[in-house]
DNA sequence: TATGAATGAGTCTTCATTCAT
DNA sequence: CATGAATGAAGACTCATTCAT
């Protein structure tokens, strides 16, 4: 008899949205976004093709709030990530175990992202918020590479930045066959721990 | 009525596909496959739509010809790369320089293969040949490092596989922005030379 | 709980109604029927898009509803209108006045209806209704112009239908902008004054 | 073997446009456009749905040329009407009567814009295009009407616009159950001949 | 060989209507 | 009585592909 109260409404309106950003993430991620039809997303996400429209006002609107929302996630995370007490190697050896730690708790996200930023206009108001992330990350290596008396230290953050990426697109695009981990310590150890030793003047 | 009449047929053939080969690559890369309709390619390409089901029979069987073609063209190059005289520094070397000459010179194919590896089911066929380059170029760097003492020669040719595919992911997404040489040199010089001295037993 | 529950419910069903049939009436009138939308009416009246479906059983049962209603209360002031106690010339000068004033009462009704009375088959049930309405009032206006020695009454019913139907029409279209009242007034002075002269034979 | 010519292409693209244009105002003449589909176009002009894209970009931009190309005839057949030998009755004469040919030329013409002309923001650019057609019109019967020495000619203009209106949609709606012509005739003769005699001054 | 008109399946999107609460 | 989430059919539109010339 009563209606449902808004609280109750909210909390369905979330499940169903979660579902439906779950369901077409994975999608995205595996297929592409323009070889992602709706019918494909309301069918994994066990829905109706209609009540996406509920939720979102458009495809693209729909892949705006994936990116945003991970987004945020991700910043949630990298917010934790630097710890100022410790010295910098020791700082670049934390962000790039947080990089990996977040490219393995959500690599359907980025792998989506990988595959936005090789097409151009897909998103514009996205490009914008991911570059500027980007950025923030870039200015920070630089200032640990040069509190590491390294020669050119942009140049050092940019292959740094290449290595991860590299890491991280060989992950995304072999799956379970790539060990990610073994990799990273490897790679910490060899050309991090080895390579930046202290200068002890 | 001229004599000549088969090949100057043949010659427009070829010449038709170059063009409709050539439009279609500029546009999957940029665009991506799926988003890539068969009227742009013909606008591009100066032609009729009907005319490029006279050379591929689907938009499927273009891209194959288009990934197959440049895998050619690719292993060509390759094959001269290898020069068994030098040593193995300036082999890895060689490689390195190789690689990136052939990126800079067909960007757009290493951003659609970039795309395209990224996608599931997208090209059932052509997944095959490449990985089969692939583990190739895996194999001889592998022996490479074997022969450059290093600790673990197949991880260190996959970190290298990952520094060089991160190289190849900015100046695919950055365009022009990126200084792909500059980097390219200062990677050699600073993670090859200095890295692998020789040992002196 | 209070004894007066069914009176209340009763008034509260009242006020919903109305408030749906007013918003539905002002946008049906605006946009038309085909293209205005159920939630644009839920949302123009304030309340639920299924709420409607408690006192309409469809779209069209709403328009049906809206129409039945401005029907019955157009009739209940045509009844007013007739005063057979005056002569002819002033009972037709009442009509065109009485009309006058109906359609300035509820512009948006009789802007629905005129959008009506193009379409084919949107409704079958009203089309009879109006027509015996404007049945009636032809009968009685041909019976005017028959006691005022007319040539074809039937005509020139006819024609000051066309008459009233135009200047409505403006009214309609140009919504503020027309001078609706000093058109009357000058068609009544000008051609039913001057016109219909008592025939002292 | 050879390709269509090029006068073959428009040949045959104009017969499908016609075609596809003459079901469209029929339809949107008889169900209002909103309560149109494409696929009763396409069905009622005997092509697929896709076709229609061929020749318009949009349903809206398919009636903008109906209404445009309508416009154009319309124009053609007004410019030929004046005729300013005449006297100021014969002009107005033959002014009814031209508009009168107009009409029955081209009903659903006339019905779909009857129609539009009650509905915002249907057409944006077409309200413009039509306004100005009609303020020619009317600017000349008002100067007719001065000639004839009428009282107030602007109104007398207004009026007599609301009697063609009106009898134009009587004919619009009643379609074959109006008589036309008679009415028309009756009108001339009853509201024109007879209302403005010739002054001897 | 080359053209572009034509098709129809499939895409994104809207909307009247239902229903659990 | 009231809500709005959910559905599914239908609408506008796109696009790979075919075909007559």
């Amino acid at each position: 008899m009563a209606p449902k109260t808004k609280e109750q409404f909210e909390e369905i309106r979330q499940q169903s949205k979660a579902a439906i950003m779950q369901a077409a993430l994975e999608l995205f991620a595996q297929r592409g976004f323009a070889a992602t039809s709706i019918s494909q997303i309301a069918k994994e996400a066990g829905i109706s093709k209609g009540l996406m429209y509920n939720y979102f006002s458009s495809k693209e609107d729909l892949l705006k709030a994936i990116v945003e929302e991970a987004l945020k996630d991700g910043q949630k995370m990298t917010g934790v990530l630097w710890d100022d007490s410790l010295g910098p190697k020791e700082q670049l050896i934390q962000m790039i175990q947080g990089v990996i730690t977040q490219v393995k708790s959500n690599r359907n996200y980025w792998k989506l992202m990988t595959s936005l930023s090789l097409q151009k206009d897909v998103m514009s108001g996205i490009e914008d918020i991911v570059q500027e992330g980007k950025a923030g990350i870039i200015e920070r290596i630089t200032l640990l590479f040069g509190q590491l008396n390294v020669e050119d230290p942009l140049k050092e953050g940019y292959i740094l930045g290449a290595f991860l990426d590299g890491i991280m697109m060989h992950y995304i695009v072999l799956e379970e066959n790539y060990p990610l981990d073994e990799m990273a310590n490897y790679f910490i150890r060899e050309f991090i721990e080895k390579r930046y030793q202290p200068t002890k003047s």
